[in-house]
DNA sequence: TGCATATTTGCAGAGAGTGCAAGAATATAA
DNA sequence: TTATATTCTTGCACTCTCTGCAAATATGCA
């Protein structure tokens, strides 16, 4: 079904075990002792591989701490955005497309809580995470560009233009995430994080337009 | 005259230039030779003085790099902002603030070119940097927090509303910083920074409606 | 079964970063 | 100037991260 588990023999299953197990055990013991006080050596034990291992599954001990960036679905959504017309606005309509990205992760729920309490622990690593994030920004950039095109396809004759201004919403869209992680911690993580990411994404037009009463 | 140069010692004197001694070492080297092909053996070396002594001024072979995070301007354009009333932006606004803060640096000229390529080069260090930015991201926030107090004192009422709203702003205002590096750097960084800063905040406005022909 | 291909592991080594204590330089007060 | 206190630099030993390499082991396939 999902695209880990095509052509599913016994190899990827172990190989996708090992890294399950690794990720766990490194997640567990970080979370038990902080950062600072775990080594690889210890995360390897307890997920019996050797060091030498680890480091042929991840490239550090941060990368295994932050998870893989979410993918762009390429679905009904995602088809809905591109064809909504200029009258719903090119920023706000990424909000649902983000939230079902980021809800579509191959981690448990365990393993989900317990990368994002670290994010929030260590900024380190949510600045790994961001970073890790370009590709997914690279590609929505690519679809706010085809949907402004589709809008107003006289925008077509300024390329450069066109790409920087998708550029701009897509780091705004950014932003909006940000806020919504910070939200959502300072709230003790109360309701989804999916509606708290569109709630963000709601309150942006407030903040671009001047004088706003929200 | 600046603040280093308070009660300025033969001691401090020679600590601020060792500093210099070694960013500029720094710099240099990785300019030359790409980042994972310097030590902090040869950066030492360059710079006379021994690996133990960087360690004493700069924390990683990273730090040394990306250079100290803007400081927020106590001045007449910070007075102007908070004062500007309901129906200036108060996200726009805060442009000019930005370009000011970020225009204020102790480096010389050659250190900052040299920075700035590097940080398009090495995507880690950007997001370090940005990192770096968290402390003067929190007394921006305070500060559009209190400009939106003045502007609608109504807002007392709810201090966690408003502190998320006044967030939001600041994240926002930092996707339009990342934004004018980008496009900066696209354009062979052919005018000054401070006016590509100001043109990415003054499309902010725009992106809300998809057709806006800017 | 036998061969091709992937994966795991140990080992040796480079490099980052830290704690500690001794020595050198600077500040301060008489 | 000299004695004393304070700060800065350095060397040393040590832990930890991460890499290249080659041998050993496991899986896939005919």
């Amino acid at each position: 079904m999902t695209l880990e588990a095509t052509h599913s023999g016994l190899r990827e299953r172990k190989r996708l075990a090992t890294r399950r197990a690794i990720e766990l055990a490194a997640l567990e013991l970080v979370d038990e002792r902080g950062f600072e006080n775990v080594t690889v050596d210890e995360i390897s034990n307890r997920a019996d591989i050797s060091p030498r291992t680890f480091f042929n599954y991840f490239a550090s001990k941060e990368t295994v701490l932050v998870g893989d960036a979410p993918v762009l679905p390429n679905d009904a959504a995602l088809a809905g955005y591109l064809s909504a017309g200029p009258h719903e606005s090119v920023l706000v309509g990424l909000g649902p497309i983000i939230a079902a990205s980021t809800a579509a992760t191959s981690d448990d729920l365990h393993l989900q809580k317990l990368r994002f309490s670290l994010l929030k622990l260590y900024p380190q690593l949510f600045t790994l995470r961001m970073t890790a994030m370009r590709q997914f920004e690279d590609s929505l950039t690519e679809v706010v560009a085809e949907r402004m095109l589709r809008d107003d396809p006289s925008l077509a004759a300024d390329e450069g233009g066109l790409k920087n201004r998708a550029r701009l919403v897509t780091f705004v869209a950014f932003a909006a995430i940000r806020h919504a992680w910070t939200v959502w911690d300072g709230s003790g993580a109360s309701s989804g994080f999916g509606n708290r990411l569109l709630d963000s994404f709601e309150q942006l037009p407030g903040i671009l337009t001047p004088a706003a009463s929200a």
